[in-house]
DNA sequence: ATATCTTATGGTTTATTTGACTACAAGTAT
DNA sequence: ATACTTGTAGTCAAATAAACCATAAGATAT
C-alpha cells in the first residue's frame, strides 16, 4: 500500500507508518519584540508549491494524537516539552483538494530563545509571521489559525499560559505587552501591575533588567507551585 | 471491503458509506426536574454488550463532521436544529480495543420537551442519567463525558447557551437552578435576578407560571436578537 | 376569613474591584 | 545638571459584587 496522499504533510513517514486520512496541523506561537508571531512553512512540492501553510503531518499507526503533535513540533523546532493544546478538528469534505482528509488542529506556545528550525526538515523553508501579516494559506489553514488564536485569547484569560511565550525572567511591562498584543486591547501600566501582583503568581527573581537606557525594571519569574494553588480555587484574569 | 470494526457504532451504515477509523461520539445534555442529565445508550451486541455508552457513529465518506454529528443526533432524538458543539478529539491508540479508532467528541443541548427516542434505533435501549449517577461507560466515554461537561461549564459562563436546555418560557428561578446545577455552585436568588435582568437578555412573556402552590412567577423568554447585540461587545457571566 | 406557608420580587448596606489619573523614583543620554 | 524615559506607588470616584432584609402575592390549612 502506498501512501495515498503524497502531497500533504511536511514530515516523511512511509506509507506503512501513517494512519491515512487523518493529519495534525499546528499553530506555533511565539512572542518577539512585542509581536505575536506564528511559524509557517513553505510547501516545496505538489500542488501547493510555494504557498505557506501551518506545519503538520501524519499520525503514526499506533501513536497517541497528542504524542504525534508533540513529535512533529520537536522535529520542527528543536524544543522539548512544548506547551501544546488541541484546538479543534476540521473535517469539511472539500478542505483538502486531493481526497478526504480530516485534520486535528493544535496550537503551541514556545519561548523564542529556545527555538532553532531543524535543518533536515522537509519543508523547504520555515518563517515567523506576525499575526497581522499572515498571508493566504493553503487549504483551510487560515481557518485553523483563526480558531487557534481565538482559543489562545480565551485561555490566556483563565490560565497563566502566557508565560510559555516569555523567557524565564521577564519584567512586568513585557508581561503586559504580551497580554496587550494577544488580546489586542490597551491597558494601564499601573493597574495591570496592581492586578497581576495581587494574585501573587510571580516571584521576584532578585535581579534587574540590564542594557536598557532607562531605569531598570525588576525581573520576575512565574511560580508554578503557586499557580497550582490558584487554579484549584479558580483563576480569572479579565481586562 | 467490509467494515473492519463491526461492533462500534450505534447507527448502521454500510461499509462503503463510512470513513473507517474515525467516529463521532456525542454527549446529549438535558435539564429535567432540576437535574442535568445525559442520554446514554446500551450496546446490544459485541464485546461491549450490556454496557452503557455515549451515542455515536461513523462519518460518511463525503460528509462534513458537523453534519454527521447533527445527523446522528436527529436520528436518535427526533429533534431538529439541535445546539451542537465540537469538544475535542480523542485518539489514544488503545482507546478502542478492536482497532485504532479516533473519535471526535461533541456535546448537544436539547429541550427535554421536544425529545423522543427514535424507535428504530439500533441501540437496544436509551436512557437519561443524572450527571452524578453516570455509571462506568465503555471505552473512554467517561473521559469524553467529563471533557464535554467541562466545556459546557466554561461556555455557559460566556454565552447564553443554557436556554437550549429550557422550554421556550421559563421563570428566573428555573434559570438560576439551571446555572446552579451546571456550575455546581450556590447562588443568591436576589443577586442572580438583578444580575441577569441587568443584561436585558430576557423578554417578559407576559403570562405567569400555573399550577404552583405559591405566588406564580413571571415567565420569560430568551431574546435571540438582543443576544446578538450583546455578543458583539462580549458577554461575561461569572458567579 | 384568618393565619400560615412558600416563593417572587424589590431594596439596602458594605466591602471589593475597577478605571482613570497623578506623582515621584531611578536610571540613561546630552 | 538637565532632560528624557520607564518603573513604581498611591489616590479617588465609579462600578460591581456579596450578604442581607422586607414586603408582595398568591395557595393551603384551620
Amino acid at each position: 500500500m502506498k501512501n495515498p496522499l503524497p502531497f500533504l504533510p511536511t514530515n516523511d513517514l512511509s506509507a506503512e507508518e501513517v494512519m491515512s486520512s487523518i493529519t495534525i496541523d499546528c499553530c506555533v506561537f511565539s512572542f518577539e519584540k512585542g509581536y505575536l508571531e506564528v511559524l509557517l512553512v513553505q510547501h516545496g512540492q505538489g500542488i501547493s508549491k510555494g504557498k505557506w501553510g501551518l506545519p503538520g503531518g501524519w499520525i503514526k499507526k499506533e501513536e497517541d494524537i497528542d504524542v504525534a503533535a508533540d513529535r512533529l513540533l520537536s522535529e520542527l523546532t528543536g524544543v522539548k516539552d512544548i506547551y501544546l493544546e488541541q484546538v479543534k478538528t476540521f473535517g469539511k469534505p472539500e478542505r483538502f483538494p486531493l481526497g478526504r482528509v480530516i485534520t486535528i488542529g493544535y496550537y503551541a506556545l514556545i519561548n523564542r530563545e529556545d527555538f532553532k528550525v531543524k535543518a533536515g526538515f522537509t519543508a523547504s523553508e520555515a518563517k515567523w509571521y506576525r499575526i497581522k501579516d499572515i498571508p493566504d494559506l493553503i487549504y483551510d489553514h487560515n481557518e485553523i489559525l483563526q480558531a487557534s488564536l481565538n482559543r489562545l485569547r480565551g485561555k490566556v484569560k483563565r490560565a497563566p499560559i502566557g508565560f510559555n511565550l516569555l523567557p524565564e525572567k521577564f519584567t512586568l511591562l513585557q508581561l503586559m505587552q504580551l497580554y496587550t498584543e494577544i488580546l489586542d486591547v490597551e491597558m494601564d501600566k499601573s493597574n495591570f501591575r496592581r492586578k497581576f501582583l495581587k494574585m501573587k503568581l510571580l516571584q521576584e527573581a532578585g535581579d534587574k533588567q540590564t542594557g536598557v537606557s532607562h531605569r531598570a525594571a525588576k525581573l520576575y519569574r512565574f511560580d508554578e507551585e503557586i499557580y497550582q494553588n490558584l487554579t484549584r480555587k479558580g483563576f480569572n484574569f479579565e481586562f
